[in-house]
DNA sequence: AAAACGGAGTACTTTACCTCA
DNA sequence: CTTGAGGTAAAGTACTCCGTT
């Protein structure tokens, strides 16, 4: 399907380089590249119908030269809007540009429209809509990326959960050895909680931060869970090793 | 400094065409 | 072979932002 073969076109990657380019775009422009896009690598369009294609070149072969705004705005005798389907040709040489730089001046865009004897708006067009879905493509990954971070806070929530119980059992059935107990070392130490950490006159209760409730607070009626192996520059979420 | 204006960009929509069940 | 649904890309429209006058 289409659909796939556009993906893979629009596939982005996290990698800031940039693909190898054509000489003949580079020699286009002559400011520098822009390079707060994504990589895009480019995989021709394969399931392209055959009939699209003949004429695709059928068309490349009568536009000769560059087009103006006014003339051939694509509509039929009946004033219907024609189609126009870019060429494989076409579409990498916009593709290049558009990795060169995501926006166009006019200098740019009137010499793309040139060489691809399209009208400088439907360059101007061809680039509105490729930004648009880059950016879409780029949202969709940032909610993927923020779909994991959930996945992960969610479990180390259940975790915790479940720790804080173990503690408790622990606590009701031998306090003596829930004293005296050794801290766990699973967790680092939140650097808002510091302060109390490094009181060196706290117990040994102080000290793993979980009172008969579980958690400890700071006086502030801010629930704090304590450290328990303290390593001031890390946040709260992250594991010891 | 404020208003008017134009150019360029984005967001959203429409339309034509393609693929597939 | 035909048809309808769904998807995509090209193009249209409305709006915002920003620099200039």
């Amino acid at each position: 399907m289409m659909e796939r073969a556009e993906d893979l076109r629009l596939s982005l990657s996290l990698s800031s380089s940039l693909a190898p380019r054509t000489h003949h775009v580079a020699m286009l422009f002559h400011a520098p590249a822009e390079q707060r896009f994504l990589e895009m690598p480019l995989v021709p369009s394969a399931k392209r119908s055959e009939v699209v294609v003949a004429a695709d070149e059928d068309r490349a072969g009568l536009r000769g030269g560059a087009g103006s705004d006014e003339e051939d705005g694509g509509c039929g005798i009946d004033g219907s809007r024609k189609k126009l389907r870019l060429s494989k040709d076409q579409s990498a040489v916009l593709e290049d540009s558009f990795r060169e730089h995501p926006t166009l001046n006019p200098r740019q865009k009137a010499a793309l429209a040139q060489q691809l004897g399209l009208r400088p708006r439907q360059v101007e067009v061809w680039f509105q809509n490729r930004r648009a879905r880059t950016k879409l493509k780029q949202t969709e990954v940032d909610c993927e990326f923020l779909k994991r971070c959930c996945e992960t806070l969610t479990e180390e929530n259940r975790r915790l959960q479940k720790e804080v119980q173990e503690l408790r059992a622990l606590k009701l059935v031998s306090p003596h050895l829930y004293m005296n107990m050794s801290p766990p070392t699973t967790l680092t130490m939140c650097p808002s909680c510091v302060r109390v950490s490094n009181n060196s006159n706290s117990t040994a209760a102080d000290r793993r931060g979980v009172t008969a409730g579980g958690a400890a607070e700071d006086g502030t009626g801010v629930v704090c869970h304590r450290p328990i192996a303290v390593r001031p520059q890390q946040s709260c979420v992250t594991r010891a090793s």
